[in-house]
DNA sequence: TTGATTTGGTTTTTTAATGCAACTATTTTT
DNA sequence: AAAAATAGTTGCATTAAAAAACCAAATCAA
């Protein structure tokens, strides 16, 4: 009677939730993104128990998204990090940022801002793009078996 | 002591966790999107427990993510179908399932390709993208107080 | 350099959520 | 008309999350 495993699904977006698919290791790595490295950092900004926070570190590590680091060699303190494998969750985080921008807080009214480092310029919304690069929606688009079928 | 509420966080990425941020829930999205419409059809699926799923249509339907109507009128047996909203989770849906094709299975072991209708060909990799087109990653943006903070 | 505080957790207890099975009332099929 | 499927609800056992207390190592403050 333990939680049900996503394992079994031979489906992407259920192998991709059953690491990242709890309120709070998705809040762990968006607080990565934006710099938090230490337990208690993570701690103090999402008030989260620190046991299922200690839990959702090791998770999040022992799938490569985060790497766990001495602060300094041979000492008892980490640093976490996000990984390359962590850091291509990128657009998934954007697209729900972007997603609640959108439908929970509306245009206008956004807490915060993904700017262009270079150009200071907010970023695009995030779409399905087809090869030639026009916008795709869920009617334009069909699902066939993938070569792993 | 019930589990804690994401809404005190201003950010949309916790606003969007606090609908969104459940493996089933996530999963019922997903299967709406591949044309899933009835109880029994996600039940089928997912062989997620049925009082649990009917909590979570619940709550799809109450944030007006999934629409509940009659198969019939005046009869009791609904279909359920992706709003507007809903199917604006597009993006964050195909963001994840690249993901794990990436991450989990590999390239060239997806079990399923999503295609252009039009030409059949597979869709881009979702990225974040400049104003003037360019990929962007979390090194080359930052995060600005947006119009509502 | 001693004492206080912070860090990075673990342990324990309580409570809420999940999973499972059985049950019901319509609706559809045979 | 009977059987099967649909769309749930109810009740119970188990598990995971929340809260708080606890602890050792590291750092800071006097």
């Amino acid at each position: 009677m333990t939680r049900t495993s996503l394992t079994k699904f031979k489906c992407s977006v259920a192998q991709t939730l059953e690491i990242i698919g709890d309120k709070w290791t998705m809040l762990i790595i968006r607080d990565a993104f934006v710099g938090v490295t230490t337990f208690s950092g993570f701690q103090r900004n999402l008030g989260v128990a620190r046991n299922v926070l200690a839990d959702r570190l090791a998770h999040l590590v022992a799938h490569d998204i985060l790497d766990r680091t001495p602060t300094r060699p041979g000492i008892e303190r980490h640093t976490y990090s996000l990984t390359e494998k962590g850091r291509a969750l990128f657009p998934v985080m954007i697209a729900m940022m972007q997603w609640g921008d959108t439908w929970i807080y509306g245009a206008g009214h956004e807490p915060v801002c993904v700017v262009d480092k270079d150009s200071g310029m907010p970023v695009r919304p995030v779409t399905v793009l087809s090869e030639k690069g026009h916008p795709l929606s869920p009617d334009t688009t069909a699902y066939a078996p993938g070569q792993g079928y």
